[in-house]
DNA sequence: CGTTTATTCTATAGTTCTTTGGAATAAAGG
DNA sequence: CCTTTATTCCAAAGAACTATAGAATAAACG
């Protein structure tokens, strides 16, 4: 085989497969797909222990998906440009037709998304403008800090029982938290059906709203 | 990690992308984008080895990426279906803009694109049509006579130097061969110029060709 | 400068993937 | 049925990848 020669091309194109080929390294390209962010934040928001996160951010620089800078002490990892980024849904389209396992993860972990009913980024850019909608983050107030939809409210999920009474009744609730696949949002959808609020969760959360062009808001908690 | 509760969703996740891992995997699926093959075949077109090659279709196979059917002893495989060919080019572009070291091999293997002026599918397809322009498949008999270009002649890169005279002095020539990746062409392009004629390569070969949603000729060689 | 903090490098154990030989299966033909 | 051909299953050796402990580097701060 060694003799064919597109062997290199072939071993060069599947350093893409290979790079892609690991959970951890997805996971950490979904949480770089909301920002920048340092090597401890993305262990955090990752939970990847620290070691760990740095060496696959080696493997992912290697791959040219991810660029760094250093900052002082920091060292601040972000995806290498917008194509990544699309080429990430396109990764997760894909994965999405094809694995029935996938589809089975997925309703294992989030329930059915049928049931819920969720927002799509286009349609939530629309109502924003208008009244009757309060977006809720659900994410860690550090990750809301980061980055998010403009004008959304941090409620993380841990605290969200306690705080139900800052919650409109008489307005459409949309919950949203980090990946695609993030299981958060959807169960804080069901908690807060439970105490009779409207809610729905926000289709892909942050990363399909950032794909679809809008823009981000950043600054600390204002709910 | 295992805590994590996206993690099942990610371990599919990166089932795809390990599954695209492999240089033999891609030949393979390279080959199989040109059209349905055999095991056999596939092994000798992407000179892999048999056992190997029903092995990595094993994994294809588990990934949803080809399906298969047998018919008397044979056993034929196919790509699952449009959008994994389709995918597959999102991959190799994406991989082509990526990495530096995938242009390097490229250029190594085929000698710089630029210089060649390959012909575009779309160009193709608008040029059959009218006089002007001879097709010339370079890939193996078999390869041709299980689809390729229509109204294409088939001359094997082996016998190209002794076939020179049956090719128009007076025509373009197109040569082409299987994948995107493919070495051949752009050496015939070079031994066909070397020898006063005018010729082009078709840019991404076969596979392009049918992406670009042009129709195959099977059959026999012509030429 | 010596110390502290953030991150990376080096080495390694454990795991998983690839490849291949030998046996098994499945269909076709005598 | 027995044989032949095409392909797959099983098992084992070898290669590559992941995760992590321990040492090293790089910047900031006193």
């Amino acid at each position: 085989m060694a003799e064919f020669p597109e062997e290199p091309i072939y071993r060069q194109l599947a350093r893409i497969g290979r790079t892609l080929a690991s959970p951890v390294r997805l996971r950490l390209l979904d949480v770089l797909d909301q920002g920048e962010r340092t090597v401890e934040q993305l262990s955090d928001e990752a939970d990847v222990p620290l070691k760990n996160t740095s060496a696959q951010l080696q493997q992912l620089r290697a791959a040219h998906l991810v660029t760094s800078r250093r900052d002082g002490t920091r060292v601040y990892y972000r995806l290498a440009d917008e194509r990544v980024s699309r080429f990430l849904g396109e990764l997760q389209d894909f994965a999405g037709d094809r694995l029935a396992d996938l589809r089975e993860a997925v309703s294992t972990h989030l329930g059915d998304p049928a049931t819920l009913e969720p927002v799509t980024a286009e349609e939530l850019a629309l109502r924003l403008a208008g009244p009757g909608v309060v977006v809720v983050d659900v994410r860690s107030a550090a990750a809301h800090a980061r980055g998010h939809v403009p004008g959304a409210v941090s409620v993380p999920v841990a605290e969200l029982r306690d705080r139900l009474g800052e919650l409109p009744r008489d307005a459409e609730i949309v919950a949203y938290c980090g990946g695609p696949y993030c299981v958060v949002s959807p169960r804080a959808v069901r908690l807060l059906r439970d105490h009779g609020l409207r809610a729905r969760p926000l289709e892909g959360g942050i990363t399909r709203w950032r794909r679809a062009g809008n823009r981000l808001e950043e600054g600390p908690a204002t709910g």
